[in-house]
DNA sequence: TATTAATGTTAGGCATTCATAACTTAGTTC
DNA sequence: GAACTAAGTTATGAATGCCTAACATTAATA
């Protein structure tokens, strides 16, 4: 059972929309990838039979364990492919969005493995003078640092600056997946998502751990909240 | 005026067999593409309404101007992507090849540049020793040196070598852009194509210019060609 | 030159993926 | 609960891009 790029992009839509709003609507679908409702309906008897989704008709669409499990690899594709026109190939977030969403759709599992190897053993070094000053990208999760300078240009400045991230700002490292972007930071108690090339931009002084801020300590927090 | 990937294919089909063989016939196009004969007539159809090509009936195929330059964009794309799997992601070549078919069709221009630009920044340090070991695929046009290794696996090894590439030959450095693949060389005074990775594994002790080897003897004898 | 083989073309059909138009259902509002 | 609105569905058709079958032309060979 091969998914044709269509199919892909539907069950691709589904499962995206599923992560923020619990139903999933034909209009949803339809709206997301601009396309006309009965489009949409034609998919959906196409995946349902391919048993990716089980949809009643006038009631909302819902994924099958198997369609989830494949719409996640697309979603993963995708995810890889952004990141790398993005990070690596310097290409504008807006533009690596669309080509990702093509791109996706022609990437064999093996090639995308491979580039994800290849991400993450290049993403860490794409600055000369990230062996040198460290930044808000570098930190592991939980450990934390002080801004000392927004190496960044203008209009990235201003947003930066409009979230607080400013000289002499302590940040801590939330969340920050090898391939994650945004990644997720913590500033005077409320938690930020930058994307990881506006992090690479602030530069940091490093902050030794200090009471209740080390990654033990924050290990057994996060079991609490269960 | 937008091509569609299949036209970009049959296009850039047309373009690579009269890069080898001076006559393209429908068959050859049908063979290269692994398409019908029909399929192929009616796209000719539509590239001949685009002003891509010219085809009188049970005539030969021929490329318009406009199409040559259609043509060679598209193969540049291919041949860039081709380069950045194979050499950068470490994907095998027949692979490399075939996902480069299809990624060329999604890829913009711009992006196409910049990745490019990416490629040539980034390919000069692919391995790690290449700081210490010279090999074929670091000479200059024009400069030569001497096989004293054969750093490659089996059946590559085996390649090499019957193609003359033993350790102690002299080689010289025909033609090799930024991104061409497979790069020129000359032995024993007869033209060899080999390809970048391969050009890689041939390590060598570096032979400065001898009397009758300089460059500007070279572009002298070059001129005289004409 | 007649026959055969290879190549090319036309006609017609099928699958995919989209659309519009017309109809149905569910939910909301008065 | 009647009327309205939003959402969903069905029917039908157009554009691509491929195919097979049948026919036409050109080239090769006896």
């Amino acid at each position: 059972m091969t998914l044709s790029s269509s199919m892909e992009d539907y069950l691709e839509a589904i499962f995206e929309i599923a992560k923020k709003t619990s139903a999933v609507r034909v209009r949803d679908v339809a709206k997301r990838l601009g396309v006309s409702m009965p489009s949409v309906n034609g998919a959906l008897k196409n995946l349902e039979t391919s048993n990716l989704i089980r949809h009643e008709k006038y009631e909302y669409i819902e994924l099958t364990p198997e369609g989830t499990v494949e719409a996640e690899k697309i979603a993963t594709r995708h995810r890889i492919i952004r990141v790398f026109l993005s990070e690596l190939v310097g290409v504008d977030d807006e533009t690596a969005e669309e080509e990702a969403c093509r791109i996706e759709h022609v990437l064999s599992p093996g090639t995308t493995e491979k580039l994800t190897d290849y991400i993450e053993q290049n993403i860490k070094r794409p600055f000369p003078h990230s062996a040198h000053k460290k930044t808000v990208n570098d930190l592991e999760p939980g450990a934390r640092g002080i801004i000392s300078e927004i190496n960044a240009p203008g209009i990235m400045r201003q947003k930066l600056m409009d979230l607080g991230l400013l000289p002499g700002t302590l940040v801590e490292m939330v969340r920050s997946a090898p391939l994650g972007d945004p990644i997720q930071i913590k500033v005077r108690g409320t938690s930020l998502a930058i994307r990881r090339s506006e992090a690479r931009t602030l530069i940091i002084e490093e902050d030794t751990d200090e009471p209740g801020g080390t990654h033990r300590y924050r290990h057994g927090r996060k079991s609490e909240q269960r």
